[in-house]
DNA sequence: TTTTTTTGCGTCAACACGACACAATAATAG
DNA sequence: CTATTATTGTGTCGTGTTGACGCAAAAAAA
């Protein structure tokens, strides 16, 4: 089970890791891509090492590819875990002991300074791939509070407030929800990622003074009670909102 | 000259080296702290490394300590820079070959993933000291378009829009001012940062609203025309809202 | 004493925001 | 086939915020 990632640790560089918390949405719920270790049957986020003539990004795009299938989406950085405790006595070296002796047990075990992206997918694009010290690779809740290996559920907390704030000057969406969505769906996006909810009318007022929706002439059927229009991010405009920012404040 | 963090290049850990761009404001210019090399004559930001038993923030309020004599100053993690080209034929393992045999050139010249600390100061109260590789500290106006070392400049360029950004959300100004500032100072600063001018009447109202200035019963005194009123922080509201956020958007 | 520039304080219309009203739907229950 | 019920589309209204600008007071310099 071992790939070539796995043993040719000399293709890292040294000391540095980093850690992807991948959002996803789903039946108005906020979830995390979460990996489950054969061995410790602990859960992980994500992560991954930098090869030694790759950048930080294309690393983390490297991960993110093999963990979910996918390409271009969206990725920040947000912070740096940098703790010299955090790595110690890492459960996680139990896991690779238990792969073989081919394993150079020494990178594994040396202090790491862990970099942390987000990303944001479409949940139903994502195709959920374990590693080769997981068994499975699989949505958490972020309210169910799960408890992770080592530091990374503060990652998750950091990773999270900073997209409340990415909220409040840049658009969000696009990457989280399909193509065709109705307005009661990006307002439950942005209720749970707020974790408070919002006045229906005064949301639907604001967002669309943004100029990043086309109203279809579609709506959505089958669902009971009135059934209400679908809209789409208009691209162009996304984009430019993502380069402006939304606000301004100044 | 050599000081003993340049010389036992062991206790640090490879491949990680962080940059700091001190900001400081004099004479309505904003300023950053910049290191000239003794052989290579290049402008570099300072920056260093991190021991094997010290996190990020350590490190890099060891440099701040080191070059401004300032202990307590504001300071944030603000991006990486990891592009593998971005160390390649690095001027400045130049200027430490001619510091003698005893350095561990290998350390100097391998490839460093930086992380990039932005740090606010009030320049009166900076102590500017060169390390060990350069022969002055000063201050280099943003404006002056100055070249610096490799990806300095660029570094320098990011620091700056994350300082934008956050201006929007959380108060500026406790670091980079004096304790009694004018509302014409304050306005300069903000002006400066952003690059383009505000009305004075709508600043002051906005700026007022937030709560964060005490309006003190002195006025600055000596300046042409009428003397302004002088006013100082409330660091309680202050740091409120530097907890809090200012405008909140949702 | 006059001039010139800056500062303190204020006004007004346009716009944005929070709270809430009401009619139109659409599946479902009777 | 009709009534029920929860949900959605649209609008209003009072309040607060914002941008643009007016005017008199002040203080050094002419």
């Amino acid at each position: 089970m071992l790939n070539s990632e796995a043993l040719n640790t000399t293709e890292f560089l040294d000391h540095i890791s980093l850690d992807c918390v991948i959002f996803g949405f789903h039946e108005n719920e906020l979830k995390v891509l979460a990996l489950h270790y054969k061995t410790t049957k602990e859960y992980a986020l994500p992560g991954g090492f930098v090869r030694k003539d790759e950048s930080l990004e294309n690393a983390a795009k490297r991960v993110l590819k093999q963990r979910t299938g996918l390409d271009n989406i969206f990725l920040k950085q947000f912070g740096i875990f940098s703790d010299p405790a955090r790595s110690n006595m890492n459960p996680a070296v139990k896991d690779i002991l238990e792969l073989g002796s081919d394993v150079d047990i020494n990178f594994f075990d040396q202090r790491f300074i862990s970099v942390g992206f987000y990303a944001l997918v479409e949940y139903t694009k994502v195709n959920p791939t374990p590693d080769f010290i997981s068994d499975s690779c699989l949505w958490i809740n972020i309210k169910d509070d799960i408890q992770l290996l080592l530091d990374h559920n503060h990652i998750i907390t950091k990773a999270l407030e900073e997209l409340r704030v990415q909220l409040n000057y840049q658009p969000i969406g696009y990457n989280l929800l399909p193509e065709k969505f109705t307005m009661p769906e990006l307002q439950k996006l942005y209720e749970t990622i707020l974790g408070k909810e919002l006045d229906r009318r005064n949301f639907q007022r604001k967002i669309l003074s943004y100029k990043i929706l086309d109203k279809l002439d579609e709506r959505r059927h089958g669902g009971a009670h009135k059934s209400p229009y679908l809209y789409a991010f208009n691209l162009e405009n996304y984009q430019k909102a993502l380069n402006d920012g939304l606000t301004g404040g100044w």
